[in-house]
DNA sequence: TCCCGGCGTTTAGAATACTTAACAATTTTG
DNA sequence: CAAAATTGTTAAGTATTCTAAACGCCGGGA
């Protein structure tokens, strides 16, 4: 019952939310049908607005009332990510990933660039973890196994799964296998 | 970036709440600072409070303005469950649980009364999945296997660990074993 | 350079929220 | 049962928020 209170410094919220989404107190003012000038003075704290203005410019960003008080704007900032700034994660020898935003708070959704190497296995006790998982090979072939199901799978091929069903990844081939996958909840 | 917007009727929203704290008006309006005409008009929905008076309010409660937000009050009524209630749920002929608050939405916990007949075992390939769980025997005796640890447990014995450990129940006696258990966040 | 358009800010007045103090209805208590 | 305390509601006045219209600032184009 019991989430993070946000900062209850509504202006700056309101601000940063507004700059987010790239726009203008006009605007917004124009979108949520009041006046910029109310928009100013909420931003500077000098009033404290009532609920149905808030709602009003909320609803013209579009954005509800629990998800402005609910997230944290201000530690999810970054949007682009170089392949330097990418997360290193070594499984063994053989497997190692590159994640997308490990910096980032809060995330709903986990990116992954993955390595097998030759002959690389996760192993026969299969993996098995809550939330949806979906990739595409890159290039090289690799072997995915999902619950009865078994199959080698070539560059452009993909999977989706629930993953509570346990499953597997091997490469068979002589040359490394690299893929692209996406899952969520993050699992680390 | 999309959590469930609640309705916007403030006042019915803040009235469930206050009741299901068990305030009155007027105490709500000492504790918060405010007088009690104001909660009463809120409640009405005959003014839009200001997010200061309202902050003022919940702080009363106390309940930050995120969860005032997001939480759905009103699906979360029964706090009493008979034991003619819990939801039964089989697996195989040899386990079975009793799930308190099935009928519940958006639960944090769960809570199960597990059965497990002699001999019953949730499989060699371990169990894995995120959250932590903890158990309570209450009679017969289980093997708990967590990791590399394994111990049988007897009437009173319990176990606590995360979830994502591989883990495994088995019920090596000849009479059944009953516990109760709790994890977060629900599997099912 | 000057002008134009857009930006956020400010001010005076209109609209709304909040307080104070009373009221009626119900429950508690002696 | 009657007195007293407690509950939610309401009316009038005060405090606050919001609107309308102006201000000053900055950058781009004749």
């Amino acid at each position: 019952m019991s989430t993070t209170a946000p900062s209850d410094d509504i202006g700056t919220r309101l601000r940063l939310v507004r700059q987010i989404y790239g726009l203008t107190q006009r605007e917004l003012a124009r979108r949520a049908g009041v006046t910029n000038g109310a928009i100013s003075l909420i931003e500077q704290n000098r009033v404290s607005p009532s609920i149905s203005s808030l709602k009003k410019i909320l609803d013209g960003i579009p954005l509800s009332l629990a998800d402005f008080f609910t997230h944290n704007f201000a530690a999810s900032d970054q949007v682009f990510f170089a392949a330097a700034e990418l997360t290193e994660i070594a499984f063994g020898e053989t497997v190692s990933m590159r994640m997308v935003g490990g910096n980032l708070k809060e995330r709903a959704l986990q990116m992954l660039q993955e390595t097998y190497q030759p002959g690389a296995d996760t192993g026969e006790e299969m993996l098995r973890h809550q939330g949806e998982e979906c990739g595409i090979i890159v290039s090289g072939s690799l072997t995915v196994t999902v619950g009865a199901q078994e199959k080698t799978l070539q560059p452009g091929d993909a999977y989706y799964f629930r993953s509570d069903i346990p499953h597997r990844f091997r490469n068979p081939g002589p040359a490394s296998c690299q893929l692209i996958s996406a899952s969520s909840p993050p699992s680390f």
